[in-house]
DNA sequence: TTATCATATGAATGCTTGTTCATATGAGTA
DNA sequence: TACTCATATGAACAAGCATTCATATGATAA
């Protein structure tokens, strides 16, 4: 187990753990990541694929790609010249598809 | 249904509802406001109560719980001199929980 | 009414974070 | 090698946001 023993602590998580799992609804927090990972829902693209697709500029993308591959969001992997990512499991299309139905209630 | 036609925008969602989204995650991504709805699972409290449970002080709670209750996660009903919160519904452990799996992975 | 308890709110502050710009790295091609 | 395309990265700036402090509002009791 990853975590430390729920002894003490609100609903039974402990501190660290709330904390990456603040750090992991962050990634979700934004309409930029959002987008990326919603952009990803059909199939994995290169960079320049995704910026075309969401309108965005290569580097904020960049710079955005880097957090959720850090959160484990996503992943990628080199072919040629160009980085290819794509969703690294299915949470992400979970948590975005519950987060739908509740603002569409 | 609450949002325009889905044509012509990334995955199939509009702007509108993407950035309601992210707005949503948004209330999930600081630690606080986790404990709050942590705190919240074991049933409905009052504003001091919720304040022990996570030992944080009257004021921060107090305008965290306006955020959360007005992205409707939480609802409230006076009682007297207190005020008593509780979850609005149960999409709110549903998110929690998918986040969970994710990280616990 | 006055006093007190419980909660809400406004302003100020400091920290965090998304974007931009410039530049660097990495890979292919000539 | 030199050149180009694709992506990554660092620094700087601006905007957003959580917390604190002081104070206001709302409700009960005396």
């Amino acid at each position: 187990m990853a975590y430390k023993d729920n002894k003490g602590l609100i609903g039974g998580i402990c501190e660290e753990e709330l904390l990456d799992l603040a750090d992991l609804f962050k990634m979700f927090s934004d309409s930029t990541r959002i987008k990326i990972l919603y952009s990803l829902f059909d199939g994995e693209k290169n960079v320049s694929e995704i910026c075309e697709n969401i309108d965005m500029n290569q580097s904020a993308v960049s710079h955005q790609l880097k957090l959720l591959k850090s959160s484990k969001l996503v992943k990628s992997r080199r072919e040629g010249k160009t980085v290819i990512y794509s969703l690294a499991d299915d949470h992400v299309e979970t948590i975005i598809a519950m987060g739908k139905d509740h603002i569409e209630e």
